[in-house]
DNA sequence: AAAGTGTACTAGTCGAATTAATACACTTAA
DNA sequence: TTAAGTGTATTAATTCGACTAGTACACTTT
């Protein structure tokens, strides 16, 4: 049985909270289908010693994912990949409820929402990931 | 002439930061008409004395907005509110703008993407759309 | 000049977020 | 039953950014 392939990478100098970048990384692998529902996560401890953090940190990250509904907690088995979570659209649930909530607040109709998010697609070009701006 | 009458007021109690209060006010005021393009605001130091704390702060909250395009400097004169600032949709750009982006790195259609808008709206209730809390 | 505008710089305080150490409850497999 | 595996509750230390304020400055208007 050879060892699985490492899942998780961190990158100590991004900044980013450990956890969070396991949150990240465990999400964007089930929600690209390269893991599948049913599948079953690395154990907390196998990838607490792989990153060389605390158990507890990943524990974190397998919270917050299930709480979001993309993991399924199986006592005495561990965290296993769920059919919700296999919907990339899932994954971006939280921030579409925030945008809509303020969008409500300010009066805003259901139109104009969907306008503004039409306007922001024409203007947002992923491919360059963000103009660079090198110094000089 | 007549004192204007108080444009701003605190909730201390709120736990609500206060510049973030002042720039929430301000944001309405603009957003709903009360005060038009081209209307000046109140100076920093205006506020600040009507509201017991240091003209940093008010400052704060005006580089806020100035960063949002709510309002523009016009040195030696003061803030005054914009034109951009008057549509109540400008306020959700940033969010929108994240929000598009996180999709597209899923690899979501824009169609997808509205329809997830959509969904929310539906399941997102604010019966009130600014719950105006009059003094009683 | 005098009086008004906003702000850069500095510094202090405070609280939430992050991470870890440890011990525990639970399930499976032998 | 027991050994080895699963995730976690509790507690605590620490870090780090948000918030606020004091002060002095550059600027424009009148």
């Amino acid at each position: 049985m050879g060892r699985t392939p490492r899942m998780f990478s961190l990158n100590p100098s991004s900044g980013i909270p450990i956890y969070r970048q396991i949150v990240h990384q465990a999400r964007f692998a089930i929600a690209s289908g390269r893991v599948k529902p049913g599948d079953r996560l690395p154990s907390v401890r196998n990838i607490a010693t792989q990153l060389g953090v605390n158990p507890m940190t990943v524990s974190k990250a397998y919270s917050t994912l299930e709480q979001a509904g993309v993991v399924v907690r199986h006592p005495g088995i561990g965290m296993v990949a769920s059919e919700a979570g296999a919907d990339p659209a899932s994954a971006i649930d939280a921030d579409a409820q925030a945008l809509v909530r303020t969008a409500k607040q300010l009066g805003l109709s259901r139109k104009e929402l969907v306008e503004r998010i039409n306007k922001q697609w024409e203007e947002e070009w992923t491919d360059q990931p963000i103009p660079l701006r090198r110094s000089r």
